[in-house]
Order: structure tokens, then sequence, then C-alpha cells
DNA sequence: AGCGTCATGTAAGCGGTTACATGATTAA
DNA sequence: TTAATCATGTAACCGCTTACATGACGCT
């Protein structure tokens, strides 16, 4: 029921992929939208291969190093994923961000200590928005040029673009603060 | 060290407050931002209490009701609240939103499917978004004219300014996406 | 008669974070 | 020599969600 298991299976139905590919790719490319930690992989890898979501294409062993056990998705996880997509939802408590907390107590501050921790913030967003412009360079030139709807690089891209415009909005937002001081 | 306490000190930093009414201002009125359930509310407030972060004031009785216990915050409580605030972070995982994940697996998907899920996402955050711009109007006129940073309702205004400014990105968002389909 | 509001709280469970454990290799 | 990378996993903890419990009033 936690959404975490479609995130696994939504890399896992791209490509096959060990438990620590999908912990690289979730902490590194697909960036800080989804994080995990090896705890939730590896048992959550464990029981969905139980349930047939997965199974295990096959085994590599390089001499020194350990196992690499490498998931492919299978049609009934496929199947899971579809149907969990086009899933009717709510909307939940969205942004649960620390710092707009802080925002919400900037009166009771002084504005140079405030002014300090929002240029702070604005560079970590800057510094994320250039990680996003990357990406998108890096994932346009791999289109299909048909241009297919079905294209997963461009359901990438299209995630990507919402956190550009998400850091945007945060950069702007950080200096109409700091203009309010 | 849960950033919920503070959530909770900062509405008691503008105003003496119940749980009850932490509640409800959460849930209803700083809306969506932030959420809480009275199972986190109690016990926080007792544990504040014997934190001297926060004090009672005292006990409302009106025969028939519950007893409704008035807090207050302490000197104690405000000093904490400041530093909290005024403390370096780093930001974290930022978005972790479910619809985001399903428009990565779009690609999986029948466009017409996808399009009522876009849609429906889309209605809600126009819901939230006239919410939110109520939320102003409702605030502005009660600005200090000297337009003071050391006033809360400037504060409260900036973040439900975020809100509105997000739920906009969110909206024009879906709209690229359902142009894409 | 039944549901919603006010008002306090408790109990159970799960999901996610942080840390730990192993063990060989390669780079600073 | 110390740290990082690859690769799997386990253990402990804590915060948050959902549900339950009480109890009188007021509205439909």
């Amino acid at each position: 029921m936690s959404s975490m298991r479609y995130a696994l299976l939504s890399l896992l139905a791209r490509e096959p992929l060990s438990g620590y590919d999908i912990k690289q790719h979730m902490n590194n490319r697909l960036g800080p939208f989804w994080k995990v930690g090896s705890n939730q992989v590896y048992p959550e890898l464990s029981k969905m291969e139980g349930e047939g979501l997965v199974k295990l294409q096959g085994v590599e062993q390089h001499t020194y190093r350990p196992a690499r056990k490498l998931y492919e998705i299978t049609e009934a996880g496929r199947e899971a994923l579809i149907q969990w997509t086009i899933e009717p939802m709510e909307l939940e408590h969205s942004v649960r961000d620390d710092f707009l907390l802080k925002a919400y107590n900037s009166w009771l501050v002084e504005p140079g200590q405030m002014a300090v921790r929002i240029a702070e913030m604005k560079k970590q967003h800057e510094e994320r928005l250039a990680a996003y412009l990357d990406k998108v360079k890096e994932l346009t030139p791999l289109l299909e040029t048909s241009g297919s709807s079905h294209d997963p690089i461009a359901s990438s891209i299209s995630v990507v673009e919402f956190g550009i415009q998400y850091e945007r909005l945060y950069i702007e937002w950080c200096d109409k603060l700091m203009s309010k001081l």
C-alpha cells in the first residue's frame, strides 16, 4: 500500500536493475524527488518477488565483489503498476517544507539573521535547478523523433520539468522574501 | 527534534491556543501545508509543558463541555523557536508527490485514462488555489500599515503566497502534460 | 434517530531514517 | 592508512496515520 513499492516498480518497468542500482538511481539520478534506504529496497524486492511482481533475471558474480542480483519486472508487476497509475487519488498535505515554517516565523527574528538563511536556501535551490537543467539536456537527445507519448524519456522529462519550475518558483520566492525584510 | 513541535510553537507564538485549536488551525486554516492528528498534539503539548516551553494559561469550563486547556508559549519556548528558525539547514527530498510518480509512468498507460487523472488533479489544485487566494484577501486588510517585517500577518501572507505560486505552477504543468498526450 | 461539533486523550501499526555489519578493491 | 565504492542485508527507533474511546449538545 505504500507508494514506495511503486517507485521501485517504476524504475524496473524501464530496465532490469539490482537493489543497489535502484538506490543509486533514486538518490542521484531521479534526484531528490524520491529517496530510499537499503533497509527498504532489499526487503521490498524480496517481498515483491514473493508476490510475483518481480523476478530474478540473474546473478552477476565478479570474483571479489558481492553477488549482484538483477531483478526484472514481471507481467503481473507491470499490470499492478499500471493499475496504480490510473487509479484515482486525492492530493494530500502537499508541501511540508521546514523552511516554509521558518518563514512563517520570520516576524520573530532579526532581519539580518533571516537574510543569511534565505540566501543559503536560495543558493541550494539554484544548485538543484542547475542539476535539473543538466538532466534535461542529457535526456532530450534521447527522445524518440516520433515524439510518442509512449516514450519513457518523455515522461522523465515531464517530471524533471516540474522540478525545474518548482526550483524557479522557490528562488523567486526567496527573492521576494528578501525584499520584504 | 521533530519539526512538528516547532509547528506547534509557531502557532502558540502568535496567540494562546488549546490543543484542539491547534489541530483546527493546521488542518483548516494553514491548510494542507501542515497537518496534525490529536495523537501528536496532546502528548507533544504535555511534553513541552514538562520542558517549560509552554505553560497552561488556564482552563475554560462550559458546564457540559470537556475542559478546554489553553496553552501559552513561555519565554524559553519563544527562544527555542527563534533558535530553531535561524538555525542553518539543508534542503531534503523536496517534493514526494505520488502524482509526479504517476506522471513518470504515463508512458505505460493509455493517454485517454491518463487525461482523466490529469484533469482531476488539475481541478483539485485549482480548488486549493482558490482557497489560498481567499486566505490572502482575508489577511491583507489585517496588515499593519507600517509594513513592518515584525508583523506576523506579513509572514503568514508570504507563506500563503508560496502556496499560490505552487498551485499555479502545478496547474500549468497539468496543462503541459495534457498537451503532450 | 442519527450525525456533526467540541474537546480531550490512548492504542496499534507501518513507513522511513539512521546506524550497523561484512569484505575486497582502488584511489587519495 | 584512511576513505570511498560496490553490494547485500539487519536492527533500532521514531514520527505519523488511522482508528478508537468518551460524552453532551444541537441540527436535520
